[in-house]
DNA sequence: TCACATTTGTCCGTATGTATC
DNA sequence: AGATACATACGGACAAATGTG
């Protein structure tokens, strides 16, 4: 009940020095000082220019680096690079609360279906050449998986990610990556039936050439009709999406942390 | 082009400790071994039955705090506690996104709007007494600020989030959420006008009257007016939110890090 | 109010692994 | 192969915060 109240706003709290050094760093970037691509100095010469600890350095990089903003190399030459991961985060973060929350399969494939009914609605005031281009390409790679007796469940989702991508909207990619992030994981501890990977080739062959043809609703009815077929093809495996993920961990931290 | 392949994984390069111990920690947590509220052992403990290095645990707990999974208290009584602030994450994360400028004010507020119409339309279908409840105290506490001459920011978002729940859709819930969180972090950074705040509540007041009286298309309507009408006043503070946010740091760090 | 214990935050010095030249 | 530069990791120490008696 009390677990109701938002999300949102976390207390500014911030009088750790490595939180304060990875905040300058990141309004560096914002400003634009800092590119992707430029190199930051090392652990030791960051230590010795904000003339902090090396252990308060490092903490403050984990933080650019979870937060996706840097990257990090070891060996001669390396260091601590500006990157522009932030994006990638957020879908991998996402991944972690859809395990986290333990989310239904049934919950994640209706919300799938109506996230990407919503887009395929959004993809006509947006789409270009470039765009169809890219899904003429997927449809193309797929079907050479099928040829050579393989699925093409990644080409297949990716289909629907370039769908997203083609909304112009990247609000919209990072959410669908997100939830397709999550069907895969499902997707790959299901057997292996390449007649599955077939029959949504022909949608997306069908779909698309909706889309060529300017036929919105006959597309979202087509996107509609796939995205449920796969639906009732995955009820077919049974299971929670919380047992379906969990990667098989042997546990050898469990006892350790238990123990007490 | 080789862009355009989808987010979801990184590679699996972590022969970092830290890495493995974070990774360890979050598979308790995914198995429900852990749960939020539960604490962790101390970092000399940890240390001690990890077999590693203070700094090491140090840095593990980083990526944990990082990726919204404990937070950490200091002094008698504190350390690492589970938590459950991935979804608080992920709306930072998209907030860095937008000061990034990888994602434009418009973006996230035409998405908003969508996503919110499209849950408006899910709501009818599961929503229950409880809901309704929730929002009718949801409005009461707004009002309450608003008598006291505050903002009833934070509670009006809630509101948002409170319908998102009630699909009974997580997944739906998650996605609000983020996008809610990068909302509520644009709005902190406006300048404060209770009339807003107001304004708000009228719309909220006449959705849960359509919600309550089983009108779904005026529910819809309303609810897409009511964002039609925020997004316009997010368009009249001018600039681009990536202006609009910045703080005006002093730029202590920035003749240090360029003086090479 | 005053110690006191616990735990994080920060520092230093040192050693090891790793990638590049 | 060897030297160099860098991140990774260890151990020990003290400061600062926070709750208890």
């Amino acid at each position: 009940m009390s677990d109701n109240t938002p999300i949102i706003f976390s207390p500014i709290k911030s009088r750790r020095s490595f939180d304060e050094i990875a905040l300058e760093v990141k309004e560096l970037i914002f400003k634009g000082v800092l590119k992707p691509g430029d190199k930051l100095p090392s652990e030791t010469e960051l230590a010795r220019q904000f003339k902090l600890g090396r252990q308060t350095i490092r903490e403050a990089l984990r933080v650019l680096e979870l937060s996706g903003f840097i990257t990090v190399q070891k060996g001669y030459g390396g260091g601590p690079t500006i990157a522009d991961n932030v994006l990638s985060r957020i879908g991998s973060l996402f991944f972690d609360a859809l395990r986290f929350d333990k989310i239904s399969l049934e919950e994640l494939t209706v919300a799938r279906i109506k996230i990407e009914r919503m887009i395929m609605g959004e993809v006509f005031s947006s789409i270009d050449e470039k765009g169809i281009l890219l899904l003429e390409n997927n449809i193309e790679k797929a079907k050479h998986q099928i040829a050579i007796k393989k699925m093409a469940t990644s080409e297949n989702l990716e289909f629907h990610q370039i769908l997203a991508v083609s909304t112009q909207n990247q609000v919209f990619a990072i959410v669908t990556g997100a939830v397709l992030g999550a069907m895969g994981a499902v997707m790959s501890n299901l057997p292996k039936d390449v007649s599955v990977s077939k029959q949504a080739i022909v949608f997306h062959e069908r779909i698309l050439k909706a889309i060529k043809q300017k036929k919105k609703r006959l597309a979202i009815k087509l996107m509609q009709m796939h995205l449920e077929q796969s639906k009732e093809g995955l009820e077919k495996s049974p299971g929670k999406l919380s047992e379906k993920v969990q990667s098989s961990g042997r546990g050898a931290a469990e006892d350790l942390l238990l123990e007490e």
